[in-house]
RNA sequence: GGGCGAUUAGCUCAGGUGGUUAGAGCGCAUCCCUGAUAAGGAUGAGGUCCCUGGUUCGAGUCCAGGAUCGCCCA
């Protein structure tokens, strides 16, 4: 049986949470946890990889944190929760990082530079701030296998992601295909729309109204509208809405043709609409292109997609430059002309410009065309335009040949799955990730870069068959020159085996591109554990996840790519229950940004208010999936609202326990039925937490679980304590003491498994030194606990009669305020008038309102009409389904009662009959709601159906009294004062006035027991000098005391 | 332009399935307590529940439209 660790104040809280740390350290407990659930039922915990090339913000805490606390609680509950890290190594932002570093910037750069130096940078780079993520990682105290974290770019990991694209190959679903892309040309490479969607940005370009001369119909033109002048010279055909009606109009002595509904809005007033033109009066004709360099169809067709909704409602259409003309030149047999080279400069097709970036060559191409008299009007256009989310290059659309998995082939069957899984927040589901889904198109997974898993497909120069390499045992077996065994899979080593063709036999040399870093991540179910090649049921037990949690704006990220992954290749959805999480903003609702200078570093919460403290605010402060308004303010809130209570609680019980006549876990206490009212209500109190706690844990809402725990924290340390403070240190009874310590030691050792996922800390502080110190069959951890069951103990009756006695107390105190008596001056009596019912439940309890109040005695009084008046109101909520549109009736019927005679007779147990349109309605006591109002002679508070008053006459013996308790706090003041402990005794003399003295020698017993006085004298001669002395006043009265320590 | 979400006290946030007088913490004011003490507590002030319509006996809650903010997509 061993001490108690004495318990210093709250301030000492990073004290306790680096040894915490520590104590986990030395005694390995996390990988305990799982060796001690080996063979249990897993739970499948999957990690989202972040990237290691940069260091780790407050935003990372948060997902962290909501990654830690399922596991940790799981675990508890008895289930096996492997927790592999995870590190995302590919990807642009890596190549961008470097050529900083290197101070070289594009594509040529990079491969003059050479691809293996470059790759090798890019590989040490990935790890740069491995250390602090490690660092960081364990401090919050998120408890990740990093030792064996899977790496998206070591060589197991392409093996099975080589493997995946092999199979979906093999299956008809990797394509190659001409499509326009988003395409950054500083980058040279390709995006992915949900790269894409992290880009956009308002830009102002120069609009430009463009005639387009009908080659039929001289002095006629088309108008057109676009916002990228650059695009002209590839024009291939005007398009038009076969169900929108134009018009033929003379303005300024020229024909111009668009849509009638923008006329005006257009060319204002001065127009004159000759005719109207429907699609048969247009379709086909041929017109006189903006350029002459790219030759083309130059016609009039029709599309749907065209609207008015701006612009002239006739559109431009060049092919090679966005996704819908794309679709028109398929459907109306054009061509597709590129003029612009890769990296987004006129080709010397359009000779003026030749060279030139697109976007620079607008200027030169509007006043080429003004000079012919070809524009209208120009006018700059602010908009939402996508740029490439790193570099901030503007995108150029832009058709070239990718690499597609057919996704859409799966896409009801995604919806389908996609159904299947928990949504946190629910709207998730069918909102934005569901929209998203049904409007699926194809991945594009290859990226024409450098340091990415290789895109495993082999092309034979000679006959263009296409082969995928789906393992490296493959890759040797196919090669003329098969690599060794330290083969690193990356380019450009890669690049150089040749494989020979299955078709004609000839060389076949791999495709340039790399895969798209989404489909590195969407692999890691089976890649992390090198599936298939790691043997026979290697995804058992671990596949699909049970839980993910990312931010929100991984919807069309890593969400998304899981899924699709796992619909295609296993017919599966690879998480069970996904929670979103909102952002971190700033205390204002701003992003938080470097330039903003209102990022607040994690480290800086840490090192001043702890793990802990910012886990409890995170997991708790609000819905996990709102933004987050964080600020160091809102962590101390959280911080001084739930921690430091739980703290000041337990160093209470510590302080106490530990005197020579204190408590020990295993000392006898009576059973929890023989202990008095207010133990038998917080323990009720207590179960009635764990339920709720584990009901709302198992739904993954964390926010309320905390909260309850938060709650009874506050019951036990602002309502059990404070009532029981005195069981614990002045207990005549020693069965009460023993009932009152093993009830607190109970609701702080539960307490602390309840809460050991959320904050862990300093749940293992507590158990280490409430329990695991005490009981050697006691798991030395609280992380190697079992989860608690709530216990039988739940007593409604109970707990609402407790209820009224805080109400009571409450408005107890109020009338107390408002007839200014200080809760120290006792008062004779407490009169609470309330219904029968009410004065039941509180039964026993009223010693506790008398405590509270500071009285002789509670009186309770039930006759409507002693103390207050009583008034009834109708019950809306059981009469208005009964009644119906019948209520304002009824109403108007309780109101004409006479009240005092309807309580009587509803406290009687008998109905109360009204009359409504002609007939005879009996009301129950529930179809009725008293309300009481102060009558007079009392001091009266009244809140609902409870009104309290107070005997407010002060006899002599009760002024005595309320010196006596103030001689009391002075004598306590001074042993604080004279640095005493709480169980030192001392001797003590007084003298002071007259009414002192008598209060004084009247209350001698109580003040002696109160401050451990063993020897107390009053007056005349002091018996001994007193190592303490004090002279102050006492309500208005003199007072001097000595005092000196005993033994 | 479309999708999704949000809007409740000065601030940060709660408010199953519509039903009494819309709650908490912080801050503020006035106090209390003084053996949890570099703590703790009470009482009070503070609200057009974003706006406008609608459904209903009854709307913070349901429906429609609008405003503002955020995220996502065009």
């Amino acid at each position: 049986m061993g001490a108690y660790r004495e318990v210093g104040p709250a301030a000492g809280w990073l004290d306790m949470e680096r040894r915490v740390l520590e104590f986990w350290r030395e005694r390995r407990i996390f990988a305990r946890s799982l060796q001690e659930r080996a063979g249990a039922e897993p739970y499948v915990f999957y990690e989202g990889p972040p990237t290691a090339n940069g260091r780790p913000g407050s935003h990372h805490v948060l997902s962290r944190v909501f990654k830690d606390v399922f596991p940790r609680f799981q675990t508890m509950r008895g289930r096996h929760v492997e927790r592999k890290g995870g590190w995302d190594c590919h990807g642009l932002p890596v190549e961008l990082e470097v050529e900083r570093q290197l101070g070289i910037s594009g594509k040529p750069e990079i491969e003059a530079y050479g691809i293996a130096e470059f790759n090798r940078r890019c590989r040490e780079s990935v790890t740069t701030y491995l250390d602090e993520w490690e660092r960081l990682t364990e401090r919050i105290g998120f408890w990740l296998d990093t030792d064996a974290a899977y790496r998206t770019m070591d060589t197991d990991y392409i093996e099975s992601v080589w493997w995946s694209l092999a199979e979906l190959f093999e299956r008809g679903m990797v394509y190659e295909s001409d499509k326009v892309v988003p395409y950054c040309p500083r980058c040279g490479t390709a995006l992915s729309s949900h790269e894409v969607a992290q880009g956009y940005g308002e830009v102002t370009d120069p609009s430009v109204y463009v005639r387009f001369p009908l080659a039929d119909e001289p002095g006629t033109a088309l108008l057109v509208w676009t916002t990228t002048p650059w695009t002209l010279p590839a024009n291939q055909a005007a398009a038009i809405n076969p169900d929108t009606a134009y018009a033929l109009v003379e303005v300024g002595g020229e024909r111009l043709v668009l849509a009638a509904a923008l006329v005006e809005r257009v060319l204002g007033e001065g127009a004159r609409v000759v005719r109207t033109l429907g699609p048969e009066d247009l379709v086909g004709r041929p017109y006189e292109p903006p350029f002459g360099y790219v030759p083309g169809a130059h016609r009039i067709v029709a599309a749907p997609f065209v609207t008015t909704e701006d612009g002239t409602g006739i559109v431009h259409i060049a092919p090679a430059f966005g996704e819908d003309d794309m679709q028109v030149a398929r459907d109306h047999g054009l061509d597709t002309p590129n003029p612009v080279d890769r990296q987004g400069r006129f080709t010397d097709r359009v000779p003026p410009v030749a060279g030139v970036f697109v976007k620079d060559a607008d200027r030169a191409l509007v006043e080429d065309l003004a000079a012919r008299g070809r524009l209208l009007r120009e006018q700059p256009y602010v908009h939402a335009y996508p740029h490439c989310w790193r570099c901030s290059t503007p995108l150029l659309y832009y058709a070239k040949p990718s690499w597609y998995i057919r996704t859409t082939r799966v896409r009801d069957r995604m919806l389908e799955l996609n159904a299947g899984i928990g949504w946190h927040p629910e709207h998730v589901r069918d909102g934005r990730f569901g929209r998203w889904l049904e409007g699926n198109v194809d991945w594009a997974i290859s990226r024409e870069r450098y340091w990415g898993t290789p895109l495993p497909l082999w092309r034979c120069g000679t006959c263009a068959d296409v082969q995928a390499v789906g393992s490296f045992a493959a890759l040797r077996e196919r090669a003329v020159n098969p690599p060794g065994d330290d083969f690193d899979p990356h380019r450009p080593h890669v690049d150089d085996v040749v494989l020979r063709c299955r078709a004609c036999g000839d060389d076949a040399h791999r495709v340039p591109e790399v895969v798209d870093v989404w489909y590195d991540s969407g692999a890691m179910p089976f890649a992390q554990r090198h599936h298939p090649f790691a043997g026979q049921g290697d995804l058992e037990g671990r596949f699909p996840a049970d839980f993910i949690c990312e931010a929100i704006d991984q919807t069309r990220g890593w969400f998304y790519s899981l899924l699709a992954e796992s619909t295609l290749l296993f017919d599966e959805a690879a998480y069970r229950n996904v929670l979103c999480l909102g952002l971190i903003l700033d205390h204002d609702g701003q992003k938080m940004s470097k330039s903003k200078g209102n990022v607040i570093e994690p480290w800086t919460v840490l090192d001043r208010q702890g793990a802990d403290a910012f886990r409890w605010y995170l997991l708790t402060g609000q819905s996990p999936w709102e933004s987050f308004r964080f600020s160091l303010d809102v962590v101390d809130e959280a911080m001084r609202r739930f921690l430091f209570t739980l703290w000041n609680t337990y160093a209470f019980f510590v302080t106490y326990a530990s005197l020579p006549d204190g408590w020990a876990p295993g000392d006898p206490a009576p059973p929890v039925a023989a202990r008095p009212a207010m133990d038998r209500w917080i323990l009720s109190r207590l179960d009635d937490t764990t339920a709720r706690v584990t009901e709302r844990m198992e739904a993954y809402d964390p926010t309320a679980a905390g909260r309850a725990v938060e709650d009874l924290v506050d019951e036990v340390s602002n309502w059990y304590v404070r009532t029981s403070r005195r069981r614990f240190w002045r207990s005549e009874d020693a069965d009460d003491r023993a009932a009152a310590f093993a009830t607190l030691h109970e609701c702080l050792s539960t307490v602390a498994l309840l809460v050991a996922p959320f904050c862990p800390f300093v749940a293992e502080e507590i158990h280490g030194n409430l329990v695991a110190a005490h009981d050697p069959a006691a798991p030395e951890s609280v992380h190697l606990a079992r989860w608690p069951e709530p216990g039988a103990r739940r007593d409604e009756a109970l707990e609402a009669g407790m209820t009224a006695a805080m109400e009571a107390t409450s408005l107890g105190r109020s009338a107390r305020k408002e007839a200014r008596l200080k809760v120290r001056q006792p008062l004779a009596e407490a009169v609470v008038a309330c219904p029968p019912a009410v004065a039941e439940s509180v039964g026993g309890l009223a010693g506790v309102v008398a405590d509270e109040l500071n009285v002789k005695d509670v009186r309770f009084v039930t006759d409507p009409g002693e103390l207050v008046e009583v008034t009834v109101k109708p019950n809306y909520r059981t009469l208005g389904p009964r009644f119906g549109k019948a209520m304002p009736r009824v109403a108007a019927a309780v109101a004409a009662l006479d009240p005092a005679a309807a309580v009587r007779a509803l406290d009687a147990g008998s109905a109360v009959e009204v009359e409504v349109d002609g007939g005879r309605e009996r009301l129950a006591d529930t179809d009725l709601l008293r309300e009481v109002r102060p009558s007079t002679g009392y001091a009266v508070a009244q809140g609902g159906a409870i009104a309290v008053g107070l005997a407010t006459a002060l006899t002599p013996e009760l002024e005595r009294e309320g010196m006596a308790r103030d001689v009391v706090r002075v004598v306590q003041n001074a042993r604080r004062a004279a640095g005493l402990r709480v169980e030192d005794r001392i001797r003590l003399h007084l003298d002071g006035s007259g009414r002192v003295r008598e209060a004084v020698d009247a209350h001698r017993g109580y003040i002696a027991t109160e401050t451990l006085a063993e020897a107390l004298t009053v007056a005349h001669g002091a018996p001994f000098a007193g190592d303490h002395r004090e002279e102050t006043l006492v309500d208005g009265e003199p007072l001097a005391l000595r005092l000196e320590r005993v033994g």
